[in-house]
DNA sequence: ATAGCGGATGATGCCGTTACCATTACGCTG
DNA sequence: CAGCGTAATGGTAACGGCATCATCCGCTAT
């Protein structure tokens, strides 16, 4: 009589039937309860609340989702582990699995490692979808061999064009276009753009705000202030170099990422020039870089986790509606970005020739 | 009569009882070559294992651990999301987790909370046990806490002295040693330093091995040669700073972590000095910053997901041990660091008043 | 020859939860 | 007040593994 509970037990914790028997109800009406369904009256409601919270009760994952029948596993496959958008992208996307009751299984893709492969890993670990963060979202041959394997996938932060596949981004065309706006209201007229990675849909899209809001605002866009990068810091080196080499240097450089802006301060720095007092930087990203350094970006904050949380809500969404037989809608959500002015901007200095005040 | 499979099942995903009809055998048996018990027959055993492939079994994480009867589920806390150290050692203690089929809940922490709040919520949402990332584990007033909700934790990376609680982390004396050992060996002899936050233990240890190895080689520890930084980029520009003001500055800086490596090639670049031409500087960590400025930072490598595993490894035996009422034993395991050498430092150059060769 | 033994395998039941359907309670209409 | 519909609740059977114990079989030792 000593021993109530089974021998298998090995942990303490209460279990549904506790909290039932506590609150004098079944446990299917304990079940109700925890999941939110309207049909349990309020007095019941309120019992079995206060039973959960006597016993310190909380439901077992593991044999909800058995019961539930509905395992689902989804994949998040990066390529660059050391990120500092990786983390925060990880915590958004581990924090609405567990919301939505999913596994989520995480995995590195090698570039070495053939695309073929990739897939038969999925196929072979049963991933029943996956996320695509960037860059891998803008690899063709990465999405189409998905889609022929019959796994559904939401690209992250991709520039491609909304229908051709589940995506979560923000609007990057958009969020270049105010940025400029901003150093024009600023008052500069001359204004550098360094762009990104051409292997990666977004650049195009900023570089297409860049042009927008100059066009708009009667500036030209002159080729000599554009320099091609390539999203790391090194190829930022060059072209800020490049740009600031010229005979009349722009009073502000607008960098497509967060690292390439800290390496144009950087060459601002050993140029002798001051930030933002001689030159304006601006980034896009708001990477932890964007803080890191001195004086700290002015840049385009992306809501990381939410785009992360969003993945993970359209990818479940899609395989419900899979398994429901019903038609697959493409799915792209837009999210919002904001711009945040940190110290790496200013209005320009007055021309020398121009005289003093 | 078409319908086989019972009505719950959504997934058609094979089960442990199709891969046993498959092969001739009890689910059971299946279950046993699974779990690589040694009590079956190698012919037995190759039976099915070709009905696990023919079919594409994996077993369902759910039901093996409800099955088990142990489920246990594990804390991560951590209170700087945008870490480039975090994604790392997020990835590193998934994966570990899975492998040892463990529930792996990640937590924020936000300073603003309080430590009571904080170990209350981790008793409201039943975790067994925690891991606490830098700079958490040097906490006292976190550890006491848990310590006393009886809430086994594992520090990682902490300085502190062995023996005090469960700890995964490197030695950090010893590398701090090497790295100026590896500096005198270069052929410098003044060698700035740099120090780390005195809120985190580690710092000590790496200021002492510094001046360990300045000692064995019979140098001074010149007090002006050393400045207090806090790990953040913006301290170690102040202390770079101070270092390079001198009459006579060093031919080396050794900065205590990759940030303020950072911020110290940056001052030096704004006062004009080549990098590792004028001045070598090394930092601590392999972050991504390292990899990230120009030129590329000599620095420590510290094994970040080995070492999250291995604290979800010692977080696991000790919930065992502590369940099965053996004796608690604090374990402090210590893990193998590296010297990388990238473009940062050089041999001092030539003494201008000495003439060249 | 046969009892005894040990290694290999199978039958049964339970882990904690949810789906499905049955049942009860209650208010309303005719 | 009978009859009925709906809202609230409960009983039971899975979900997919693993633990426990029983069983079976082939071998050796007497």
């Amino acid at each position: 009589m000593t021993d109530t509970r089974s021998s298998r037990r090995q942990r303490n914790a209460p279990t549904i039937n506790d909290v039932a028997v506590h609150a004098g109800v079944s446990p299917m009406t304990v079940s109700r309860v925890i999941n939110g369904e309207q049909v349990v009256r309020p007095v019941t409601r309120e019992k079995v609340e206060a039973a959960i919270a006597a016993l310190n009760y909380a439901p077992s994952a593991a044999a909800r989702t058995l019961a539930g029948g509905d395992e689902t596993r989804i994949g998040l496959l990066y390529s660059n582990p050391s990120s500092s958008y990786l983390s925060e992208f990880l915590v958004g996307s581990l924090d609405q699995a567990s919301r939505s009751s999913v596994d989520l299984v995480v995995e590195k893709w090698d570039e070495e490692t053939s695309v073929a492969s990739v897939v038969a890993h999925l196929k072979r670990g049963r991933i029943d979808g996956v996320i695509l963060p960037p860059p891998l979202c803008d690899l063709p041959e990465l999405v189409d061999a998905l889609d022929e394997a019959g796994i559904p996938a939401v690209a992250v932060a991709t520039g491609r064009a909304p229908g051709e596949l589940h995506a979560v981004s923000i609007d990057d065309r958009l969020a270049a276009y105010e940025m400029t706006r901003h150093l024009i209201a600023l008052g500069h007229s001359r204004i550098g753009f360094i762009k990104g990675n051409p292997n990666q849909s977004a650049s195009a899209r900023r570089f297409e705000g860049y042009v927008e809001a100059l066009g708009e605002s009667g500036l030209p866009v002159q080729d000599e202030l554009i320099a091609q990068g390539f999203f790391t810091y090194r190829s930022g080196l060059d072209a800020a170099e490049h740009i600031l080499s010229l005979l009349d240097p722009p009073t502000a450089i607008f960098a497509s990422n967060d690292d390439m802006a800290a390496a144009t301060v950087a060459i601002a720095h050993r140029t002798g020039l001051d930030v933002p007092g001689d030159l304006t930087v601006c980034g896009f990203d708001d990477t932890s870089l964007a803080t890191t350094i001195w004086p700290e970006l002015t840049t385009i904050r992306q809501p990381i986790s939410a785009m992360a949380r969003a993945a993970v809500e359209v990818l479940v969404r899609q395989l419900k509606s899979r398994r429901g037989g019903d038609a697959e809608e493409v799915e792209h959500l837009v999210l919002d970005h904001a711009l945040i002015r940190r110290q790496s901007d200013a209005a320009p200095r007055m021309r020398p020739r121009l005289g003093g005040r």
